[in-house]
DNA sequence: GTGAAAGCGCTAACAA
DNA sequence: TTGTTAGCGCTTTCAC
């Protein structure tokens, strides 16, 4: 059985107290003292009981961190960053998969009544953010992604409009003029997907063209099997798009597996943007242009502002918009010269 | 505000007692004391206190899962349905990342001796399992993927050995003769990739051939970058290998971007097998043949063995061994015939 | 600089 | 069937 502060006291023979300050360092303590009582504890290898430490100080040194799912790359990747982030400022992660369901993230949001968690972190999908911050009682929490929050919790998130103009004016820059947009989610009360479709606009229109709902394949989800059925339906259905801006990697990655199906070259005959700068988009055939946002920093910044809202709850700082930078990471996918080793050094 | 116990007990009229009956179901209540209590707890919206839970009952309803790192998709899958899993037992799983260091091995062990998690979960990477179940005091331990804990802990894992001399064992039927196996980790007390190895050389073996050191590249970490590279200083050294067996999909991707860049046809100049069944591998080109290990069974066979555990402490039975199956998915990395679409719809 | 003791919210042994 | 209360291990106020 494991030794309480009791047991160290008695073995160094002071009083708990004592032994407290010696652990907490929290009050100065006598050298000798100090020294006689840190031999008491590495002796009997004691460790504080968390449980007791949360009952009495209110904390429990663990924030929530809810996402659709761990499944996809771009959470698994930012879920591992956050994680990193936390470790580092001693709090543990619990992770919530929604799996996009309004019913999870409600009962998420109830459950942090139960003060597990210290504070939350939320990639919302299904919810909007009236709803989510409505519910989310006493805990401080922070948005990642989603539109203008109403002010209601601090954001995080890139400039999706500005990134999805970036990508299509990227397209349109290399002569495409028939480019689909895979990803509107229409049905869902998404931000994200709403922000990256008006971006895909605003760069169609600033070029001249409009847009062509012909061209808009929206998905149900996010996954690389989403982004081949929507470029097969395309294709089946006599579209024939000289360009793809996928909303996220993973549709833009089952939209280049259909794209090698069914015998087009990219970029040549179909060049190819995704969003989220996953790992595997450097590592696909050709390898794809991609919006990559700067994920360690959405980790650092979120653990910050959960950070300043437990440290100082009755600061009556204004809810923050953070916006994190973004790049467009030009590759193959979209552009021949930007991967001249597969064309130089091909022998067939 | 949050109500507590006290709080509820005094607006229906009761004792404390009578409201934990009602909360936990755990003691007879008069059915009109439970409609009452029942409206006072709807009422203040009463969420129980776990610290002071677990406080009183020494449980947490925590458990731990330390893998090398969520960044990575095999483990952010297997993370994923580990969270999902023990969703469904009301436990809330939280996330240590060890990334392969056998200090973050350590530091995670010891900590679980602060009693927050009634269970650990663990993928080790770094630390051999004698050292690891050692370690882990007062906690029952679920090892995944480890080979044989000396009978110290539960164990969950495929066959390994099995599973790799089936895979090289198909590339040798495809007349594959000269296999690369890139993925060894010599340096590290890493079983996964020693069976890996061994399950390798038995195949060949099997088939006369002798196992060719200058085949074998030794891997840092298990990554693309990695499978790049191990592949690029083959072919940089002169060897022609008419296949690789890869131990991860990471490194199989890796390795095909460079067999691209390369100028290879895949898999006619060079086959390639993969290990893990990711869901990238599915989307390649060509897609990749892999070993898949049945991870939801993984996940659901280690959270059984860990309730077990917690709920029987006292129970006798010697630790498990439990294999998971495996299958062998042969895609047109392998073999062009799996994947027919490719050739017969290729226009150029 | 150190000790004694209250009390965080809950469960369960003991009483009624 | 329900009420009273000790005590889980810790931090911290109050006293010395």
């Amino acid at each position: 059985m494991s030794s309480r502060l009791k047991d160290v006291a008695a073995l160094a023979g002071v009083s708990v107290r004592t032994v407290s300050n010696v652990v907490s360092g929290s009050a100065a303590v006598a050298e000798e003292t100090r020294a006689r009582v840190q031999a008491a504890l590495d002796e009997l290898g004691y460790r504080p009981n968390l449980a007791a430490r949360n009952l009495r100080g209110g904390r429990t040194g663990l924030i929530g961190l809810a996402i659709p799912e761990l499944y996809s790359p771009y959470f698994g990747e930012l879920a591992g960053l956050i994680v990193e982030a936390a470790q580092q400022r001693s709090w543990t992660v619990v992770i919530d998969q929604t799996f996009g369901s309004p019913e999870a993230e409600r009962r998420l949001l109830r459950g942090t009544g139960g003060r597990l968690v210290d504070g939350l972190i939320i990639s919302p999908w299904a919810l909007g953010p009236q709803e989510l911050t409505a519910r989310a009682r006493n805990v401080p929490v922070v948005l990642l992604g989603e539109r203008h929050p109403l002010g209601l919790a601090d954001r995080v998130a890139i400039d999706n409009v500005t990134a999805a103009d970036e990508a299509t004016a990227h397209l349109l820059r290399a002569g495409r003029t028939r480019i689909a947009a895979i990803g509107p989610q229409p049905q869902l009360d998404n931000g994200t997907a709403h922000q990256r479709l008006a971006g895909h606009h605003r760069a169609l229109r600033r070029a001249g063209l409009t847009p062509d709902p012909a061209l808009e394949v929206p998905v149900g989800s996010l996954h690389r099997r989403d982004g081949a059925e929507a470029l097969a339906s395309l294709l089946d259905a006599g579209v024939r798009p000289d360009a793809v801006f996928a909303f996220t990697d993973e549709l833009a990655l089952g939209a280049l597996h259909v794209a090698h199906e069914r015998g087009l070259r990219v970029p040549d005959d179909l060049a190819l943007v995704g969003f989220d700068g996953i790992e595997d988009a450097r590592y696909s055939h050709p390898p794809l242009t991609t919006v990559v946002p700067d994920k360690r920093q959405i980790a650092e910044r979120a653990l910050q502002c959960l950070a300043d809202r437990i440290y100082s709850p009755a600061s009556k700082v204004p809810p923050l918009d953070i916006v994190i930078p973004h790049r467009l990471e030009v590759r193959g996918s979209s552009s021949p010269a930007a991967h001249p080793t597969v064309a130089a050094a091909r022998k067939d």
